[in-house]
DNA sequence: TATGAATGAGAATTCATTCAT
DNA sequence: GATGAATGAATTCTCATTCAT
């Protein structure tokens, strides 16, 4: 009832919240949201099946709920420097996208599944969309100002690329990802 | 002794065996894989769930079925005359990219999902990554033809980028895709 | 239409129907009736499943008219020379049932599953039940002639010894049926 | 934290379990294990369903949980005096033999069944087998130490004999089964 | 808050049987 | 008589969700 133990009740909330999330979040994205059984990430997080019902009201809402989380993790490693200039935002930009992919495959993964998937969710393709959409401004943004004709569709252009790219990668094992880095730097005179 | 003649026997199965594939391929794409039931699958097509049975072990049966049944109808449309410049061949093949994916744009997604599906059928991601290949070699050829230094790279390339504009095309719906198409004929001077 | 004819019908028709019992006695013995489909003994039949319906109205009819058919086979091969010896006799009976458990397990399989078998088929237990009457009823003779205080009896016991060596030898399969037989010999003083 | 205690939990299990098993064994025993549906079992065990494939993963399974269930409950009735003669011992295993078969008819019919149905479950007849031979090695021991000439034979035999007996009073209903064991009583100067 | 036994609706699959030809 | 495509009811099994404790 003291204010310190509602703290530490709040904050052990928010673990199991997130033991939750994550153990959902790597099987939906490994094995696909349909074939993810409440009680493989029940187990996956190590509590039972009946306490995920207390965080979240159906398998649907744990879905929103691992989005929203994701979002915010995303949205907080784009910051840069705003001293950079605009050739070496790009290529921290692409940088990012590539390392991204390495490091965490798993949300492109499971974000192209949800693109893909017409209306599991209300809602959450358009809070994918809204997220590239994030992107693409910014990439927009460098390309106008490096002077390019068709900045808008340059950008569209190039996430396409990335998106393609990771799409192969994902799927396809033995992919010649650094080739296609360099290949990229090299089209946008960033070597 | 028959009692319908071998001939008409044959075109029935053919009929009934397509009939199960549309439905199941079109349902699929729209749905996904594991949100399709097989009694929505015999709805659609028109007959009793025990046919689809009679003609597909399972359910992965059938989806490797619809691939193999698409498989064809694809390598078919791909026979281009011997006599096209390298660079008439690349403008062809791109045409021919961007017209499949709007006049058919369930193909695409289908093979996206499964693709991006770890394992849900034995045997049928290797048989997309096989269909992909035959792909990349041809304009692997195309690009060696055109003095490219990378050639092999810049298929892979140009295979990601289409790919990833498909994939943006499929989930947003208002994509500029006719710009797009511009903006890589431009790229390969097919203007 | 001519007699002819009508005899060459008659007889095809019975050697179809043969084929069938033929086929679902085999498969109802090593699986077991209902794992059996009758698609199954259409195959084995070489037949299709439909003329198994112009033959017998259904899979129960199947199993009656098997039955049946082996009744009378069964029936055939008891009929022994009258002027042995009821020792003789005996001797020939425990031969019989040795030599008949050996060359045709199927058909002790088969009435062993369909004794154990509640009400599979109305009537097929009882026309089991008289089977094994008539020979027993043999044994009783033979025992009596033998001089034995309890001929009924002994009759029961020795088939009883029968069968359950016939059942272990169906299940187990290295048993030692040779010297089982000879140890029922000197049991019985036929050695 | 938990709700029941771990005792309460286990308790409840257990009971649940042992309705499963029951009603199941009298239900396969009773109408083969192919006739009889997982939802007839529910409906006789009290239950729903799917608690079935909470407490076994498959028909098989439960076919296997129930013999194990059952093997216990017999291996510990064997338990007997080791100060008794051969002789007493070979007596009270005929009377444990008829008792069994008199009190719990089911037991004998179920496994007779399993023994005739080839593969219905992989280590099934494997298990009843060797359930078998330790019978029989008992048996053996005694017949040695009567002084029987051949032991290991005249063991099988007696079971033989037995499970004929068995089979029959399981089909037949009005078997003459006091007599029988007085006769075998007899055969080994039991009297 | 936490558990996991229990439910029930629905999924995939099988199969005896029918029927158009 | 003969075929086998087609049906539909029943069967095994899965799983999101609830609920007693």
């Amino acid at each position: 009832m003291s204010p310190r133990t509602k703290t530490a009740n709040e904050q052990l909330k928010q673990k199991t919240r997130q033991s939750i999330v994550e153990a959902a979040f790597t099987l939906f994205a490994e094995r696909g949201y349909a074939q993810t059984s409440m009680t493989l990430v029940a187990q996956r997080a190590g509590i039972s099946k009946g306490l995920i019902y207390h965080y979240f009201q159906s398998k649907q809402e744990l879905l929103l709920g691992i989005f929203h989380f994701y979002k915010q993790q995303g949205a907080q490693q784009l910051a840069w420097d705003e001293s950079d200039s605009a050739a070496q935002k790009l290529r921290k930009l692409i940088e990012l996208n590539f390392s991204y992919l390495t490091d965490q495959p798993q949300i492109r993964k499971f974000s192209f599944q949800i693109a893909l998937q017409a209306e599991v969710v209300e809602g959450l393709k358009k809070a994918i969309e809204q997220n590239k959409g994030y992107w693409e401004k910014q990439m927009h943004e460098i390309f106008r100002a490096l002077g390019y004709a068709e900045p808008e569709l340059e950008s569209i252009k190039l996430t396409c690329l990335m998106d393609g790219i990771a799409l192969r990668y994902l799927s396809v094992h033995d992919y010649p990802l650094a080739r296609m880095k360099q290949l990229i730097f090299k089209e946008y005179g960033l070597l």
